[in-house]
DNA sequence: GATTAGGCTTCG
């Protein structure tokens, strides 16, 4: 090791890392001889900032006095250090600091080169001489403080955000809100942005550079908690934003109250007390109550058809596909909804255990990466532990040769960074990896290795059938041709019964049938979305843009009042439209204490607005309430109106179970920029409106024909109802999946599944724990 | 000691 650290024991410096050299004094050395086994040693004097040579060398040099011999004509000498050397002894050293040198080349420089005109002596030391630096450390320390100021920086003082200032180098705390893992940027250094804030709720950009990846910030997971030593504040796009500055130093620690505080860093020393250890537990505190925990940390069995998402698990295979994409084979322990897809590639090409990959069947998973992930995936180990960050999934219908309708999940990780999309391998120490390897013990293998016999029996009677698995699961017919085999995870125990005998037995029952599925109603899908009361059960219809805009302009045909606006809790602005009868639109922007939060995190109030307005208005502020004047105060229009909307999101409350408080009351929310729809509902009086699928399903076995409804399910096959009405993606899923159902063609598809009676005569099916087989 | 990127999903 070029740079050496020599730590004190009770007070006793460790130096037997020197003692193959021989100490030589400052006085004896003489230009031209051999110093390859021997060593100076004294007290850091002076030290020059560090310079660059044409050629891009470094230089570092530094001024060493003699303790010993402190009285004789010869008791300082110059040192200078080369190259990589000398950008490490930079960051390293600070005066008073004792330091050896050892195997190095003294010159002569000529008396013109020095100032007084003497004869005088210089050391050289590089890397490519072998040379090594030692360090005497009296205690742990931040090195690289110290190379800034060369001041003992034994105390360090933390800008909050709300206090930054343009062109200064400042230290900061900070929660994590988003961040890009690092990655290799176009220039020279590994790059990761990170997005933080404090308890003065402001956020700040971080732009972050390395030629060392270790040394940027070990994040894994949104809510992390981050210390940032030296990070120099500029203004970009009228924006505040951190940079990396010369010494740059991080610590990260797990955001989860109640965690051990550990720092994350790659630093070998580093300054951390016990005000640090507050200030970690402080910003735990505070995040949990002002930061909503959105993780998109999901397992494989709870990931929707189409969805962005983190993904934590093992690495099983890997294989080159072609220039721009990779294939990752991983498994977190748990079935996926729809079985994976399988990316085509030569068999000799995968790297892994191919017995083992073949045992897991259905729970190993196909990742495709692309482009700047794809030198990245070829680098990991297989075993290890990863997140993949952003990875998207993507419903794929396919015809097979047999002509019947397969449906398997696609998982792409998309070239580029965008929201964070990386790859991260996690070390065996985390705790997420902790809690994987604990479910990969315990998965249960044996759901896909009895399963050939099962489909061998179902695939005499030769019926093209569909199949569903898992929690909450669709296994197509595919992956039966290709593996001969069924999946059946759950209700195993129950018998297949015939529908003739279901018609005379009595609710409730629980039984397993296998049937074609004649029809299935109603056949649009907005009208199998309806909204739904948790507390009176009460169904109704989602209501349509062309009454929703009746409804609005009813409910606010009042002129805004002037008294009612610009209150403590918000700013008012009136607009007068110019060719609709001047129609006035009132929009009240909340305030967060006192102050206009950015438009991203703004809650407005609308009077008069119709709903092309609101629309436009949503897409640009967090969420929007349509109100209208009241006699004292703002108050919200009829429950028929959505009371809350954000982005597309149109929330509903429940006329008879809402009793409804003052707009005031969102006064009472502490944290004004999150908007969480339960909290506003909860604060001013109402009882939400879940959505929900609600559909009718004809099944026939050839002994009889049953109806089965699907009632009050917020999900169909993962699919959430509160987002199919504003997602086209997730409404060609659903075309998709019913058209597997019930091929458009005069194929007849048989479907195993799950039926649980509720009351007769109507029978309540539950996908969520069917259980369905499959055969070719 | 400059450069990189400057969050804001691919379109395979």
């Amino acid at each position: 090791m070029p740079l050496e650290l020599i730590k004190e024991v009770s007070g006793v410096p460790e130096v037997q890392l020197l003692s193959k050299f021989h100490k030589v004094d400052f006085k004896s050395l003489r230009p031209g001889c051999d110093y390859s086994k021997k060593y100076i040693q004294g007290k850091l004097s002076l030290i020059s900032s560090l310079t660059y040579r044409g050629n891009g060398t470094a230089v570092l040099k530094i001024e060493l006095q003699e303790k010993e011999n402190s009285n004789s004509e010869v008791n300082t000498i110059n040192v200078l250090f080369f190259g990589k050397l000398a950008k490490d002894c930079a960051d390293v050293f600070y005066q008073g600091d004792t330091i050896a040198v050892a195997r190095f080349v003294v010159i002569s420089a000529s008396p013109s080169a020095t100032s007084d005109g003497k004869n005088c002596l210089f050391l050289k030391a590089f890397e490519g001489f072998k040379s090594t630096v030692y360090v005497y450390v009296k205690s742990v320390r931040d090195f690289s403080a110290e190379s800034m100021s060369l001041v003992p920086a034994t105390h360090y003082t933390y800008t909050p955000l709300d206090q930054l200032k343009d062109g200064t180098v400042v230290n900061v705390y900070g929660v994590v809100k988003f961040f890009k893992p690092p990655y290799l940027s176009k220039g020279t250094d590994y790059c990761s942005v990170v997005t933080i804030v404090d308890q003065t709720n402001v956020k700040l950009t971080c732009l972050l550079f390395s030629g060392n990846y270790e040394a940027l910030p070990i994040i894994y997971k949104n809510g992390d908690i981050v210390r940032f030593h030296r990070l120099k504040i500029q203004v970009y796009k009228n924006e505040t934003q951190g940079i990396t500055s010369s010494g740059f130093a991080s610590l990260t620690f797990e955001g989860t109250l109640g965690a051990p505080v550990i720092p994350r860093t790659s630093s070998k020393y580093f300054n951390f007390t016990s005000e640090d250890h507050k200030r970690v537990e402080a910003l735990r505190v505070w995040a949990s109550n002002h930061i909503p925990s959105s993780s998109t940390l999901l397992k494989l069995c709870d990931v929707q058809p189409m969805q962005y998402f983190d993904l934590t698990c093992q690495l099983l295979g890997k294989a080159e596909v072609d220039g721009t994409s990779f294939l990752l084979k991983v498994w977190d322990g748990t079935r996926t909804p729809f079985p994976s897809w399988r990316v085509l590639i030569q068999d000799l090409v995968l790297e892994g255990d191919l017995s083992f990959i073949h045992q897991l069947q259905n729970l190993a998973i196909d990742i495709l990466v692309y482009d700047n992930h794809v030198r990245v995936a070829r680098s990991l180990k297989i075993g290890c532990f990863l997140r993949i960050y952003s990875l998207h999934t993507k419903l794929q219908s396919v015809n097979s040769e047999t002509q019947s309708t397969l449906l398997a999940l696609e998982f792409h990780l998309h070239g580029g960074t965008s929201y964070g999309r990386g790859i991260r391998v996690l070390p065996e120490s985390n705790s997420d990896v902790d809690q994987l390897k604990k479910v990969l013990e315990s998965a249960d293998l044996t759901a896909s290795q009895h399963l050939g016999g099962v489909c061998l029996s179902q695939c005499e009677d030769g019926f093209p059938t569909m199949s569903s698995s898992g929690s909450v699961s669709l296994y197509e017919v595919e992956r039966c041709q290709q593996l001969s085999a069924t999946i059946l995870t759950d209700h195993q125990h129950l018998e297949k019964t015939p529908l003739c005998a279901i018609l005379k037995q009595k609710a409730p029952q629980q039984y397993r049938i296998r049937a074609k599925l004649r029809s299935y109603k109603p056949r649009r899908l907005y009208q199998s979305v309806k909204l739904y009361c948790p507390e009176c059960h009460m169904l109704q219809e989602v209501p349509h843009d062309g009454d929703l805009d009746i409804i609005l302009q009813e409910g606010a045909t009042k002129t805004p009042d002037t008294k009612l606006q610009n209150t403590s809790l918000y700013d008012s602005n009136i607009w007068t439209t110019k060719d609709q009868g001047e129609r006035k639109v009132a929009i009240h922007f909340v305030k967060n204490n006192g102050i206009l939060p950015l438009s991203n995190e703004c809650l407005i109030l609308i009077e008069g607005g119709m709903l092309s307005e609101i629309c436009k208005l949503s897409n640009k502020f967090h969420s929007v309430i349509p109100v209208r004047s009241g006699n004292e105060d703002l108050e919200l229009l009829d429950l028929s109106a959505p009371f809350l909307i954000q982005r597309n999101v149109h929330h509903y409350g429940c006329k008879q179970c809402s009793s409804l408080k003052p707009i005031q009351n969102l006064n009472s929310l502490v944290d004004k920029t999150s908007w969480i729809p339960s909290s506003v509902a909860e604060v001013l009086g109402i009882v939400p409106l879940q959505y929900v699928f609600v559909m009718t399903f004809t099944f026939d076995d050839g002994t009889g024909v049953l109806e089965a409804y699907l009632m009050d399910s917020d999900k169909f096959f993962q699919i959430p109802a509160s987002e199919i009405l504003i997602s086209d993606d997730l409404q060609k899923s659903m075309d998709m999946i019913m058209d597997m159902f019930c091929p458009p063609g005069a194929k007849i598809v048989f479907i195993a599944l799950h039926l649980f009676s509720l009351r007769p005569p109507v029978i309540k099916q539950t996908f969520q724990n069917e259980t369905t087989s499959t055969a070719s």
